[in-house]
RNA sequence: GCCCGCAUCGUCUAGCGGUUAGGACAUCACCCUUUCAAGGUGGUAACCGGGGUUCGACUCCCCGUGCGGGUACCA
């Protein structure tokens, strides 16, 4: 069940009763719409930070998200803009389309609303503000007016001591009065966690039993001075008021999993259940970043990745069924991954993985789907060409940005020099064999492979040691001729899509080019 | 520096005290084949090291090593 839900700003602290305190804040509504129970036995988030391009490792952690929901749960979108330095509006609609792309729908966030709404951090200030000042009241946290340079100095100091970096709660013991003195004084303010002795003790789901002293943890600063809360304040508080059952992310949040159990139990709050997934690291086992090459989904995209291929190798970066199946689709996915099932190593990032597997899911698709997927990379192309295209490409490409090469041919007649042409064999023999082939051609394409089978053997029947390489020699002279590439799809294709004129015009100027200037 | 996590073929992984350590990608060879693919067959290739526990450790515990993460008024 998806515990105290929405009806849990109701337990805050009704109104700003500090009145000493200034308020940065507009106050918002006085509590948010609370239904007594929310959608979904289980009720997972993702929870990006809109900051820059949509990376391959949060995907995958959106990916986790959506999956261990399952088909009974809720996928929840929330977008967590409370860094305004690093803030970028372009950035929320960009994760939204690239998320639908790959498909992963969200249940409640943006756009769709849902019960806990609105599902922007940004616009749930007075929330945080609550929150902070129920922390503020209980002692568990407590005002804070260092400037960041005496923080930086104070850091630079205990790193050269070889001590560990933490604030050293010099605003913990300010007096009521001097408290005061510094407001009227405008200095800006911040909120700190007081970080209570003890230890912090859990089950990961993922990593399992987890124990942290907290006396290693900083006192965690939770609301800002530009009023905005931090991550640690923001997603305990939103977890909790949209009923956010397990919380999956990524490993590098272990170590302030502490701080956030604090959080739960200070505002009188149970915490959800915890996983920590191992990271994505690039071929240096680096954690996967922009120098590794793509890092963004949009890359993947452009690249000619299926988004079912992405979705398919990424659940597989920490995930595995236990049996020898390979190919998943989401749905798929989203009813057979568990907990248990997750890895608690880090996994490299295995391009040459993707690429197979996006050749398994193009060999999956209709043509006419294929077709319709190849639109973008072919917009020369004409929409009845699409289907046909695919058809011939189908079985040849890993990625849907081979196409263009692999059909080059199909919009401009190449025009291949006598020595492309003749390859290996004289001009002689490769223009005669390339004569011989018209009448075949002119027959339609129907039993044309037959024919030029039939003309290749006979002409090679004077090379009896090698006739099946003669054939092949042969062959390629009537490929490059009609296509201008020596790898191209099945000849009766190409000269099915070129049709019978092309295909002479074509034929014709090979034989012209290998006759030379000497005219053989 | 300090804190924490992780550790099976090159890579993704199966294994949850007794297996010829399995599969997939990649790679090599062969077959198929008009090219390239796809497909088929076969091969090479792994338990980080050292101590324990146990009749028996890839599997459990400890230490070391290696790799990674965190250490912000960023997430």
């Amino acid at each position: 069940m998806a515990g105290g839900g929405c009806s849990a700003p109701g337990q805050l602290p009704g109104d700003g009763h500090l009145s000493g305190r200034p308020a940065p804040l507009s106050e918002g509504p006085a509590s948010l719409p609370a239904p007594t129970s929310l959608p979904g036995n289980r009720r997972l988030r993702f929870a990006p930070s809109p900051t820059g391009a949509l990376h391959i490792g949060n995907v995958r952690t959106a990916l986790f998200n959506y999956c261990l929901a399952g088909p009974e749960g809720r996928f929840l979108l929330r977008i967590e803009d409370t860094d305004r330095e690093r803030y970028r509006p372009e950035s929320v609609l960009e994760y939204q389309a690239e998320l639908r792309w790959l498909g992963l729908l969200w249940d409640e966030g943006p756009e769709v609303g849902g019960p806990c709404a609105p599902y922007v951090e940004s616009e749930r200030l007075p929330l945080y503000r609550r929150a902070a000042d129920q922390l503020l009241d209980g002692g568990a946290a407590y005002p804070c007016f260092c400037s960041r340079e005496r923080l930086e100095e104070l850091r630079a100091a205990q790193r050269a001591s070889g001590l560990p970096t933490r604030y050293d709660r010099r605003c913990l013991h300010l007096s009521s009065d001097e408290v005061a003195e510094l407001r009227a004084e405008g200095r800006p303010e911040v909120v700190r966690l007081r970080m209570p002795e003890g230890e912090s003790v859990w089950e990961d789901l993922v990593l399992g039993p987890q124990r942290f002293d907290n006396a290693e943890i900083d006192d965690q600063v939770l609301l800002k001075s530009d009023g905005y809360p931090t991550y640690h304040l923001a997603h305990v508080v939103d977890d909790h008021l949209m009923g956010v059952t397990h919380v999956v992310r990524a490993v590098e949040w272990l170590p302030s999993t502490p701080k956030h159990l604090v959080l739960y139990r200070a505002l009188g709050w149970a915490p959800p259940e915890l996983a920590h997934v191992p990271l994505v690291l690039g071929p240096d086992r680096q954690k996967l970043a922009k120098r590794h090459g793509a890092a963004a989904v949009s890359e993947y995209r452009e690249m000619g990745y299926l988004p079912e291929a992405l979705v398919n190798f990424l659940a597989f970066l920490g995930w595995s069924p236990g049996t020898e199946e390979e190919v998943f689709s989401l749905s798929e996915l989203r009813s057979r991954m568990t907990f248990q099932r997750l890895q608690s190593s880090p996994a490299v990032f295995d391009g040459q993985r993707l690429d197979y597997l996006n050749g398994v899911w193009i060999r999956r698709l209709s043509p006419g789907e294929l077709g319709q997927r190849l639109r973008p990379f072919l917009p020369q192309a004409r929409p009845e060409q699409l289907e046909r295209i695919a058809e011939m490409v189908q079985e040849r490409i890993r990625r849907l940005d081979e196409v263009p090469s692999l059909m080059a041919f199909a919009w401009a007649d190449p025009e291949p020099g006598a020595t492309l042409l003749q390859g290996s064999l004289s001009a002689r023999a490769a223009h005669d064999f390339l004569e011989s082939t018209l009448p075949a051609f002119q027959g339609g394409t129907d039993g044309l492979m037959d024919a030029l089978r039939a003309l290749a053997s006979s002409a090679a029947a004077s090379s009896p040691e090698g006739a099946k390489a003669e054939v092949r020699r042969l062959m390629r002279v009537v490929r490059i001729a009609l296509t201008g590439q020596e790898v191209s799809p099945p000849l009766d294709a190409c000269a099915r899509l070129l049709g019978p004129e092309a295909v002479e015009r074509r034929l014709r100027h090979s034989l012209w080019e290998l006759r030379g200037p000497a005219g053989l």
